[in-house]
RNA sequence: GGGUAGGUGGCCGAGUGGACAAUGGCAGCAGACUGUAAAUUUGCCGGGCUUCGCCCUACGUGUGUUCGAAUCACACCCUGCCCA
């Protein structure tokens, strides 16, 4: 348990977030927990159809670090159950369901990216399949009978869709109820979300209130921006940084960020004191600030040292237009190049540096293909002599015969 | 159950018998310029091939009419809205 007074541990939790409902709540609960000696109980819903951990993602995750620094337990909840359903947020379609081998390999996805921000110790992990799954049709009905249509279309998507004459699976409608039946079953102190998340974690805590408990606290992060700067970092709109990316992955995406988002990322993927970003920011050239960025940021899942080495290689690669240090290797089989040649195209292809065919002669027509340093225009045969280093756009890849 | 409007490429959205692999916009990719930023600009953006061309697949699904269909007919599936 922390040594922090209530009071402290609040104004540490508050930096970075967007909403607290209500911060009043927190503190009483906090005290409450100090009093009755227990931990206070932090939920977390996940998705277990994209285990891909990313910065957006993590901007949450480290703030329940924070939650287990002070002595709390968090609770992680794979919705392996409401994925059948998908969170209608946006307009998604029903999702196929997981197999249970699905669920269990992206369980272990999770848990071994997790392990990076959160101390397995103390994370405690749960399937809300659990308590979803027995449920009967007369539980069910219960537990509709505590919410209204009206309640539930007050969600602002729901209420974009309806008049919009989007379809509404009823099941989408019931969604919200199964997320928030989780913090029931889990009997959760707080519920951490994205602001995304608003809507739905209030209803848990309607709904622990109809269940006679104490109604959880609402604690809402920020929804960080995607490389693009405009849309939410997310896997499907491919705006997104791995936290388990290789170090230089990592690194220049972080350079391929609008020089705009740079403050709003030091502030949500990083500890670094924002008047010293701001000073920085002010007066340093803004390439320099995004690789002290890239550097701070992969400091956190890498290391120091494996951040330096990001930014070394990317000045190499990039600056000096050097080979990278490693590439992948593509070895050509002596089938696709009889007499040591082969059409370019097919190359590219092979050596998957191209979706197709057809998009392989594209990017060589356009100028997009260096061997060996020097730009090739025409799809035909190359002569591969002893090996060499191909370029596609911002891609390599080591050529062996 | 009745009426009505629709279902087109990753998305939005034109087309309503041949010139349509399908206008336009967004997203994406690549080139130039740069700081792998922004802005600008150029090209591409279903797939295959022996690539100034040829072929295959595609406009909800299936049959059909036609020399020829995304466009017409019939049936079916799906969705919105109105009425019950």
């Amino acid at each position: 348990m922390s040594s922090l007074s209530p009071e402290e541990q609040l104004i540490k939790l508050k930096r970075g977030c967007a909403e607290i409902i209500s911060e009043q709540d927190l503190l009483e609960r906090i005290k409450l927990c100090a009093k009755e000696k227990r931990p206070m109980r932090i939920k977390l819903g996940l998705d277990p159809t994209a285990p891909h951990i990313h910065l957006g993602f993590a901007v949450v995750l480290r703030k329940l670090r924070q939650f287990q620094d002070l002595g709390h337990q968090v609770v992680l909840l794979i919705g392996d159950f409401t994925a059948r359903v998908g969170d209608p947020t946006g307009r998604s379609e029903t999702r196929k369901v997981l197999t249970p081998e699905e669920i269990e390999s992206n369980a272990r996805t999770y848990r071994d990216q997790l392990s990076l921000i959160l101390d397995p110790e103390k994370t405690e992990v749960r399937f809300n399949s659990e308590w979803l799954m027995p449920m009967s049709f007369a539980d069910l009905l219960g537990l509709t009978s505590k919410y209204t249509v009206a309640q539930l279309l007050e969600r602002d998507d729901f209420t974009k869709r309806y008049k919009g004459g989007i379809p509404i699976g009823v099941h989408e409608l019931l969604y919200p109820l199964m997320q928030g039946y989780d913090s029931v079953a889990l009997r959760s102190d707080v519920e951490m979300g994205g602001t995304d998340q608003k809507f739905n974690n209030l209803v848990g805590r309607v709904l622990q209130r109809e269940y006679d408990q104490l109604p959880q606290i609402v604690f809402l992060m920020p929804i960080l921006e995607g490389l693009d700067g405009v849309q939410k970092m997310s896997k499907s709109l491919n705006n997104y940084v791995g936290i388990a990316e290789p170090p230089k992955e990592m690194f220049g995406k972080l350079m391929s960020i609008p020089d705009s988002l740079m403050r709003r990322y030091f502030e949500l993927c990083t500890e670094v004191d924002m008047v010293e970003v701001d000073r920085r920011l002010a007066q340093d050239h803004p390439r320099d600030c995004k690789m002290w960025l890239g550097r701070e940021i992969i400091t956190i899942y890498h290391g120091a040292a494996a951040a330096q080495e990001a930014q070394d290689e990317f000045v190499r690669v990039f600056s000096q237009k050097e080979n990278p240090t490693d590439m992948p290797v593509f070895r050509v089989t002596p089938e696709l190049a009889p007499e040591g040649k082969v059409g370019l195209a097919r190359l590219l292809l092979a050596a998957e540096l191209a979706p197709s065919n057809k998009e392989a002669r594209r990017l060589i027509e356009q100028g997009a293909v260096q061997w060996e340093g020097e730009k090739r225009t025409d799809p035909g045969d190359l002569s591969l002599g002893q090996g060499g280093v191909l370029k596609v756009g911002r891609r390599f890849c080591r050529v062996e015969v």
